[in-house]
DNA sequence: TTTTATTTTTAGACAAAACTAAAAATTTGT
DNA sequence: ACAAATTTTTAGTTTTGTCTAAAAATAAAA
């Protein structure tokens, strides 16, 4: 598995959830930033290699293989991202770059070491689940806090829009991973939400609402 | 700088070490387990960069800026071992492949973050000092246990051999990074040593003595 | 000091992964 | 249905880092 081989896998994993048929030479060619003439090629290695099903013209999918290799990918991304933010400190919003660099390393000891040291976690800083070394998710109920009817009760797991400026927003308001938040307001005119965090009261818009995910509480 | 110039640049800071003169296209060669063509090449490449000196038949040395980046590869390496040992709880002799390859990954902010986080280590695992942020390498004392004199105390910060086989000689025998140690008496037939480690006293041969690094007490 | 042996460099090729330009297949619009 | 537009593939280069084989330089030996 050459570097650039597992990014092609990773990336065809993604494509796959959006476009339901096989994934488009263009798509994977926008998405690696690269051109569709590179993508055919690489497509044909991939396909020799059987861990993609190609036909001319038809979009390429991951095979059996091709999907659990894709998966550990992830799992090493995600447990990395985790790693990032609850050991060294970092932003939400930092980590993806350099987790892209450490999800190649390769060492399945490395991984299995790591994963128990974070204590097994099951979500990443953002919010997406991290896959066991089975490759199994475990299903994770979350929702957005729009979503949310007055009442109701859930802990921050994640976020959608992970920018700069967003986390900025959140990191003033003191919303965390794992704070408990309950709803005590909507107001219907404009979305916006009247909640309870820390034992103090917090009004957010409904554009900020939409962009924080939270796993109702008394599920898991 | 590509993954095979930093491997260049840090084989060529070792092999100055030994042969203080200009490293020769052979030792460099065998180091990096390629080809004295492939190793001309490289070194062409790398001068027009100005990270070493190098006139033909005359061997290489690091430049400034080429030695500054080695030490700074050096660096990661040795904390990213120093993180596998001491958190995610590997043996001292697992470490240098997966150290290799976490060694290339880039960001300043991760090194200077996980600097932080593993409360700035001044030794790795193998009882070699980690330079700082700006390349300086404390200057740790170190003696081999062979060279302590009855009497004295040292702290175990390394070993000099580093294979399985005596790794586990040392598990067996209690015998652990930070451990405090002091000589009860050498015998001259031999050289083997009986010394008091967690108030029990432990016979050791001269062999093993000669392979495990000290630093003696009241120093740093 | 020549000859021999060793080391180092050049020259020419190759594989991986990308690119450009052009051809082929597919899809869309009328 | 057929021409136009789009997508995808092919063909031919390029770059990086390697290789082999052979030539050139240096070092060692007789």
């Amino acid at each position: 598995m050459t570097l650039s081989e597992e990014n092609y896998l990773k990336s065809i994993y993604h494509l796959e959830k959006k476009y339901t048929r096989g994934v488009s030479t263009n798509a994977l060619a926008e998405d690696m930033e690269t051109k569709a003439s590179s993508v055919t090629d690489m497509i044909k290695k991939l396909s020799e290699k059987e861990l993609v099903n190609y036909k001319k013209y038809q979009g390429v999918k991951l095979s059996e293989k091709g999907n659990s290799i894709a998966v550990q990918i992830i799992r090493k991304h995600r447990l990395w991202e985790y790693f990032l933010v609850e050991k060294l400190d970092f932003n939400w919003d930092e980590v993806h770059e350099i987790a892209e660099q450490l999800e190649h390393i390769k060492s399945d000891e490395l991984i299995a070491k790591l994963d128990k040291f974070l204590d097994y976690p099951k979500r990443d800083p953002h919010g997406d689940p991290i896959p066991d070394a089975q490759g199994n998710f475990a299903n994770l109920e979350k929702k957005i806090l729009a979503e949310f009817d007055e009442g109701e009760q859930g802990i921050c797991v994640g976020v959608k829009d992970s920018s700069a400026a967003f986390l900025q927003y959140l990191d003033r308001n003191k919303i965390k991973l794992g704070k408990s938040i309950s709803i005590l307001e909507k107001e219907q005119f404009d979305g916006s939400m009247i909640l309870k965090m820390n034992n103090k009261e917090l009004t957010i818009s409904k554009v900020a609402a939409n962009n924080i995910y939270l796993k109702p509480i008394g599920v898991e």
